[in-house]
DNA sequence: ATTTGTCGTTAGAGCGTGTA
DNA sequence: TACACGCTCTAACGACAAAT
């Protein structure tokens, strides 16, 4: 070790040290619980592996601003020379701060190992010395001791040349750790060609229902808004809660004990009729009641069309309660009503193959989902407050929600439309869906893009496929007929 | 276009850890 | 003591699907 003071040969030993290609650097500070901290010796370990701290040079430079500040120039922001420390960001304050240039800090390191990887107690660099380093008679005692005061004592120099040699072994170790943990090389994305014709990036299997209806409906709510809905004026009751009802029916099946307890015979002695009286009426108390009380306080003419929504509602207890009778089959009384009510994400993405080779994104999420243990198949439900303006439409779209789950659980996928005003059931199996998702819907999907990219008064305008009478309740009927001109 | 409810991302407050 | 950094947790924000 070599103590230097005078300022000709620490210059002449900075000027050295600049041939360096890497530096273990620690420093010492006189006064730093004050408001004036100074920075009394840099320590310099020019070779690793040096337990005997032969190659350490400690520059006294307490109150030198011109030597430290010549220690700057020369060594720390020399990018040419890699200058290692513990906690890199103390040292800097002191030592050029954000000029420095090339500084490895070996807490940051062993902070990105993590302490239980390394298997140390903490990461300081007297603990990572002794717990990863092997060394002992590692002294604690001078790192709070008096730096202002001088001659320094022979104590107080060893300590701070111990310093950089247990840096300099920990940063060895440190290296040896993160090359043992190479991580998987960073995967090139391959830069996706933008298309320049300006297309929708996603469509939903909602809008692709709109566009089987009237594509002119669905290019005139896509840029302009409004109701999409065909309904004549007398059906309409604000039933915006109406999906709230069936959530609620659902939780109340899958989480009152009391239904456990309804199933317990076995499937052949369940009745239908009872089992689906006793959900009604247990439905009825716990939600519905509550809901007519509340709507009709706020409008008493409500009364009679919601009566119209609880016999729907009813109509479609009888149907859960005759697809749990045929998994009772299955299942115990326990679980059937969990097996067939599947509760999970119901998120769906998949990204159709258009006739054009290109692809688009089609994201939804579906209603429910049920499994039928008689015929070993997930079924998706999906609700309607009033019956369908066209079949079509609807088929279509609770088929790309069947083709997108069908290729997540990669299992066939059939599907049920619940109608409640007034109650229609509608099934669709997974033969007939596929089919349509298959050579149907691309071609819809590429003409949905063409419709939604067109802007007036360029040619081809989306065609107006709905029926003439029921045209009649378009909701944008007066819009449509200025805009497009002509039949509608 | 606007609204509504859900869900995932993100900024920042707070805490712990490191330095002399 | 004071400051920097990173982790965690949360609140705010925005994106999204569906409905109006």
């Amino acid at each position: 070790m070599q103590y230097l003071t005078g300022s000709i040969e620490i210059i002449t030993k900075i000027n050295e040290l600049t041939s360096a290609k890497i530096l273990w650097v620690d420093t010492e500070i006189a006064d730093w619980y004050t408001e004036k901290p100074r920075l009394s010796i840099i320590q310099v370990l020019t070779k690793a592996n040096d337990a005997a701290s032969q190659s350490v040079y400690i520059f006294d430079v307490l109150d030198k601003h011109d030597l430290i500040s010549y220690f700057i120039n020369q060594i720390m922001i020399n990018p040419q020379i890699e200058k290692v420390c513990h906690n890199a960001s103390f040292d800097l304050k002191y030592l050029g701060s954000i000029d420095a240039q090339n500084i490895t800090c070996t807490l940051k390191k062993a902070r990105r190992i993590s302490k239980e990887v390394l298997q140390v107690s903490n990461l300081q660099l007297k603990t990572l010395a002794t717990e990863l380093c092997n060394f002992s008679d590692v002294d604690k005692e001078e790192q709070g001791s008096d730096w202002g005061r001088r001659p320094l004592t022979q104590k107080q120099l060893k300590y701070a040349a111990m310093d950089t040699v247990y840096l300099a072994a920990v940063h060895q170790r440190l290296l040896a750790f993160s090359k043992a943990n190479v991580l998987t090389p960073v995967i090139e994305v391959a830069p996706s060609s933008t298309q320049p014709v300006e297309k929708p990036k996603s469509l939903t299997p909602n809008k692709l229902r709109l566009a089987f209806e009237c594509p002119r409906l669905l290019y005139l709510n896509h840029h302009f808004g409004g109701s999409t809905l065909f309904l004549q004026t007398e059906d309409v009751i604000d039933i915006s809660q109406f999906h709230n009802l069936v959530d609620e029916l659902i939780n109340l099946l899958l989480n009152k004990p009391d239904f456990i307890e309804l199933f317990r015979p076995s499937a052949s002695e369940l009745v239908v009729e009872q089992i689906a009286h006793n959900i009604q009426q247990l439905y009825y108390n716990r939600i519905f009641y509550a809901y007519l009380q509340k709507a009709t306080s706020k409008d008493s003419k409500l009364a009679q069309p919601l009566l119209k929504v609880w016999e729907g509602l009813k109509k479609l207890i009888i149907s859960f309660a005759e697809l749990l009778i045929i998994n009772r089959n299955y299942c115990d009384a326990e679980n059937v009503i969990s097996e067939t009510f599947i509760v999970e994400d119901r998120k769906l993405e998949h990204y159709f193959n258009l006739p054009d080779n290109s692809q688009l994104r089609v994201l939804g999420r579906y209603d429910y989902l049920v499994f039928n243990f008689d015929l070993n198949r997930l079924c998706l439900i999906e609700f309607k407050a009033y019956q369908p303006v066209d079949l079509s439409a609807q088929l279509a779209q609770v088929a790309v929600y069947s083709y997108m789950l069908s290729q997540n659980k990669k299992a066939p996928v059939d599907s049920v439309v619940y109608c409640i005003l007034p109650f229609k059931e509608y099934y669709y199996s997974w033969e007939q869906l596929e089919h349509i998702a298959h050579e149907l819907i691309p071609r819809k999907l590429e003409q949905m893009q063409q419709w939604l990219t067109w802007r007036a008064p360029l040619p081809n305008p989306p065609p107006a496929t709905i029926q003439p009478h029921l045209c009649q309740i378009c909701p944008q009927q007066q819009k449509c007929q200025s805009y497009f001109g002509g039949s509608s």
